[in-house]
DNA sequence: GATCAGTGCAACTCCAGGGTTGCACACCAC
DNA sequence: GTGGTGTGCAACCCTGGAGTTGCACTGATC
């Protein structure tokens, strides 16, 4: 887990969810489903300018990357947002960030360094 | 901007920065460039199985999104991280999650709530 | 000035995925 | 049972974007 925060491209649920959250309309899916509960995607539909199976894609894909769930109450299926894979992701980003700042710091410091070492030496190097 | 952390679908610059790595390709490109500090996008491109030209849209993206900067030096560019876009889009997340967070604890709390009268009150309501 | 490496721009192909329509199936109410 | 309401599945457009190729341009180097 810690290497994947630090690599960066090869977490597994992460990209998922990016992927996920690229979509303003999954977005916006998500907007509803924290403000109204648990929601059937028929009532999803009502509220958004696309159609019901449209919909139902959308919460099949944001399913898959764990950000929704869903059960059954009869006929219906109820869903409702889960902030799991959400929190994993915004903790890998934070690492990422701070991995970033870290990288960026050390080059820094290696060129100040190098082109002082380059100063003091000339090019008498190589 | 607390707003936007709240409302969660209205952030400007924050989907440009989703969009962005949403792409692995792109994930990969700023995991190299986090590596190996200022690097041109012919160099870059060396390093992927993709044509520089691939390389230069991905970067002309993360450019849009805020999350790489490129200046020229002599007859290249050199494109580097920008830890900023990514940092505010963290911290949005964060803030999401934790909003997610506190409205599920709301309704499931409200629901209990209204359990708790129905079985008080019986079926005397309607 | 001539040459070569790196960049920028434009047109083109191609496919994943967002959206739709249509229909079959399951469930509740009457 | 029968009718309505909600879900699931499948086939189908169609746009966006990832990737390519080709060429013109600019800046070093000799």
């Amino acid at each position: 887990m810690t290497d994947e925060a630090a690599a960066g491209s090869g977490a597994g649920a992460v990209d998922g969810v990016l992927a996920a959250l690229a979509d303003p309309t999954r977005r916006r899916l998500l907007d509803l489903l924290a403000a109204q509960g648990e929601v059937s995607a028929t009532t999803l539909a009502e509220a958004l300018p696309v159609t019901r199976q449209a919909v139902v894609k959308h919460l099949a894909v944001l399913d898959a990357a764990g950000l929704v769930g869903g059960r059954r109450v009869g006929r219906e299926v109820r869903y409702e947002v889960r902030p799991a894979a959400l929190d994993a992701t915004a903790r890998w980003m934070v690492a990422l960030a701070a991995d970033w700042d870290r990288r960026l710091a050390g080059i820094k410091r290696l060129a100040e360094a190098a082109e002082a070492a380059e100063a003091a030496e000339g090019d008498a190097r190589e």
